[in-house]
DNA sequence: TAACGATCCGGACCGAGGTCCGTTTAATTT
DNA sequence: AAATTAAACGGACCTCGGTCCGGATCGTTA
């Protein structure tokens, strides 16, 4: 098996960064130190996107018509982006760093200030309703399921779930709790409850709170 | 839009009858009620792929190479099955309908006659257990995203877990609850913890119990 | 400003899933 | 047994994600 040598120099996140909670708004500003060609280019490629998704939905966003649309080869799309998730979750980049920015350091409840819990109950409801809007882009933008849980996005999430948690109940066993949680805000989830059973997101909201409240109980001890 | 009507007329499980928690171990042998010729293909296409997969692994499940392997045309297997995914959850059909059995009728803790809250601990352990096992065709029969949560098998399950969860919360939830239940014993998420993390199944087990008793301990009353 | 090397570009190419439709065949009816 | 028809067959064909590599470009060094 050749192990992969990196095709591309500079494709974007090609794989996670190993260190948590960075706020990176400075950070990875994506567009320093890229060629200038590559730069106007990837600028071009995101714009062209958006307005594919705008005009036919998530999924008439073909790596193709991107290209296309931007007047650009098919393979710039690929060095850029990676692949195709790569690129969606770019399109997602800026509303995911504002909901960054606002649990790591906003106001409370759903920043810092508030009691653990409070902050878990806010940060659920926010989710929901973020991912509610966005439900296209963000089903359209899932990763394939080998990557699904190292996605640096959703690594950042189950950090402040888990950390939060750690403060709650430091008895648990925190890692594979928030693992549980974040799975009740796993966008496919919210899209089957939403859309096809027609749950309204009020109730997926006090479903979330309630979760919260039983999985903070202070610890069971029904020994197994 | 030309609402699909069906390209093939007997294509297996198209998509799922409504009715939940049938044992359908009679109700639907797959080669009854199917054209000789069609059956023996069946047949075929099913050997094929089994040696597919103990050759080269799920990954080297090519439609292609099963209709090859099965001296079949390609047409065929997408008739026979509707997609990938159908053909590898046929697959798996087998040890699906084993365990549907023991959990609907077999000896309790798993089956009934325990009370409802051990037979999730059971319940769970099993599924961890058994999903360890085959997760190479367990990952690569992950539904698309949008029809995920409609895939019969899965539905089987959630039914069975929003059914004990009645028993032991009443007051809960429980539609809700079983999601998120359910979500801890998401193939994808078991690979990534301990293949990808490299916990060893004890711990999820230890988790899952704990996770059981923490949702099921009666209800919190702190009012968000 | 000339030359050079790293980076980027573009589009031909490949593989795999999924569809289509003309042809063949198994079951049923007369 | 011949005729009929619903179902099954097969493989050419399409689309789309992803790869490859020869050639163009940028930024730097002299």
């Amino acid at each position: 098996m050749s192990a992969a040598l990196p095709p591309f120099p500079h494709t974007e996140e090609p794989f996670g960064r190993t260190e948590l909670l960075q706020l990176d708004t400075t950070a990875h500003e994506p567009d320093a130190c890229l060629r200038a060609d590559a730069a106007r280019n990837r600028a071009r490629l995101l714009d062209a996107a958006a307005r594919l998704v705008a005009e036919h939905g998530a999924a008439g966003v073909t790596m193709e018509a991107v290209a296309a649309a931007a007047n650009v080869g098919k393979g710039t799309v690929f060095r850029r982006f990676g692949d195709r998730t790569g690129l969606l979750t770019a399109l997602l980049d800026h509303s995911e760093k504002k909901f960054q920015a606002a649990f790591l350091g906003g106001p409370p409840p759903l920043g810092p200030g508030a009691p653990p819990v409070e902050r878990l109950r806010a940060f659920g409801c926010a989710m929901l309703r973020r991912s509610a809007e966005q439900l296209d882009l963000q089903l359209a933008a899932e990763p394939s399921a080998d990557r699904r849980f190292a996605s640096p996005p959703l690594r950042v999430l189950h950090g402040h779930v888990a950390l939060l948690l750690r403060q709650a109940v430091p008895d648990a066993d925190t890692e594979l709790v928030a693992h549980t949680l974040m799975g009740y805000l796993n966008p496919v989830l919210i899209h089957h409850l939403t859309r096809q059973c027609g749950m309204p997101l009020e109730r997926l909201e006090a479903g979330w709170r309630d979760l919260v409240d039983r999985v903070t109980a202070t610890a069971p001890d029904t020994a197994g």
